[in-house]
DNA sequence: AATGGCTGCAACCGCAGGACC
DNA sequence: CGGTCCTGCGGTTGCAGCCAT
């Protein structure tokens, strides 16, 4: 049995929201939404998403419970679009216009550390929503990098990979939209399979872990030569070899104990994808030199080798 | 001025996972 | 405990505006 319709599709407007159901909508969330207490009750993983369902409670119900009240004032959108057009638009505080130079480099970084979370990204940036930072990213941000590492590369040649068709996960070709996307999504593919392991989704919520002052992966010394960092993303490493041991901040250690350390975007650079996952046993804390680094550069020399 | 390609962004679609029954 | 429903999210699309020719 199939899932039923949120809405009826043929009662219910699709496209732009035109400024007259802008004001409609926002009126009648100032009269219903935010009468009611939801902004100030307390968050349950974070103010971000709770704040939503309770806002989706309230005002997906009274939407379809006033149906014929909205639609005598001509707002025939379904909750699902109100509600995006809310925290897309509409919804107070919501910056507009163009990225800062810090605002870019939080998302970089955090792109890095944890891929297309777009959410979680966003919630680190006041004013901004996902859609916006996936957005900027899309368009702006993995072409500015890309750029970057397309110079590195042309430095340094290395064995050529055919992005030949983009192949999502369910097999579709999209390279009929490439305008949009930049022919990278498919290389892992043509790689040996140790290279490309599955992402470990994330354990719990990053609450807690403040990624304006997140570290990024350590390297040593001889890896950084071969596994640089081709988008400058990366700053130097903050681990010391002392007598063997690495010496981490508990933020780092915090941080790798419940996720992963996503190499995969600095990978893709060179046509890579993979994941190097702590969550296992140890905290990086206690991993002698000789367990931590052969597992990262075990990844970073197969792919050098294979790549030659 | 016309037109074709490109870009940016708003909005839609469909899936995953959790809640509920 | 399994089935259904709902919500939130990321991926994708459509289109308006800009720019180069």
């Amino acid at each position: 049995m199939g899932r039923a319709p949120c809405c009826d599709k043929a009662n219910v407007k699709k496209g732009p929201w035109s400024p007259e159901e802008d004001a409609k909508l926002k009126s009648y969330i100032e009269q219903h939404g935010t009468g009611g207490n939801w902004i100030a009750l307390p968050p349950k993983i974070g103010s971000y998403s709770f704040s939503y369902t309770v806002y989706m409670c309230v005002v997906c119900s009274c939407i379809h419970q006033t149906l014929d009240l909205l639609h005598e004032t001509g707002l025939r959108r379904c909750g699902k679009s109100c509600r995006l057009r809310w925290l897309n638009y509409l919804r107070p505080n919501i910056k507009h216009g163009g990225f800062s130079q810090e605002e870019d480099d939080i998302i970089c970084r955090m792109y890095i550390a944890i891929g297309s979370r777009w959410s979680i990204i966003a919630s680190q940036l006041p004013g901004r929503t996902d859609n916006d930072v996936k957005n900027y990213w899309n368009t702006k941000l993995k072409k500015k990098h890309l750029g970057k590492q397309k110079k590195e590369c042309s430095a340094a040649p290395r064995k050529k990979m055919q992005p030949t068709k983009e192949v999502d996960d369910r097999g579709n070709n999209n390279n009929n939209n490439d305008h949009h996307h930049l022919g990278i999504n498919g290389w892992h593919q043509q790689l040996p399979a140790v290279m490309y392991h599955e992402q470990e989704p994330m354990r719990r919520p990053l609450d807690g872990i403040s990624f304006f002052a997140m570290p990024s992966p350590p390297l040593m010394a001889s890896q950084q030569q071969i596994y640089s960092d081709p988008v400058g993303l990366v700053p130097p490493p903050i681990l010391q070899e002392d007598s063997s041991n690495f010496v981490l901040s508990n933020e780092l250690d915090e941080m790798l104990r419940f996720s992963s350390v996503k190499l995969e975007d600095t990978d893709y650079w060179y046509g890579m994808g993979s994941t190097v996952d702590f969550e296992k046993s140890n905290t990086l804390e206690s991993m002698q030199c000789d367990e931590l680094n052969p597992f990262m550069y075990h990844n970073v020399m197969t792919a050098y080798d294979w790549l030659q």
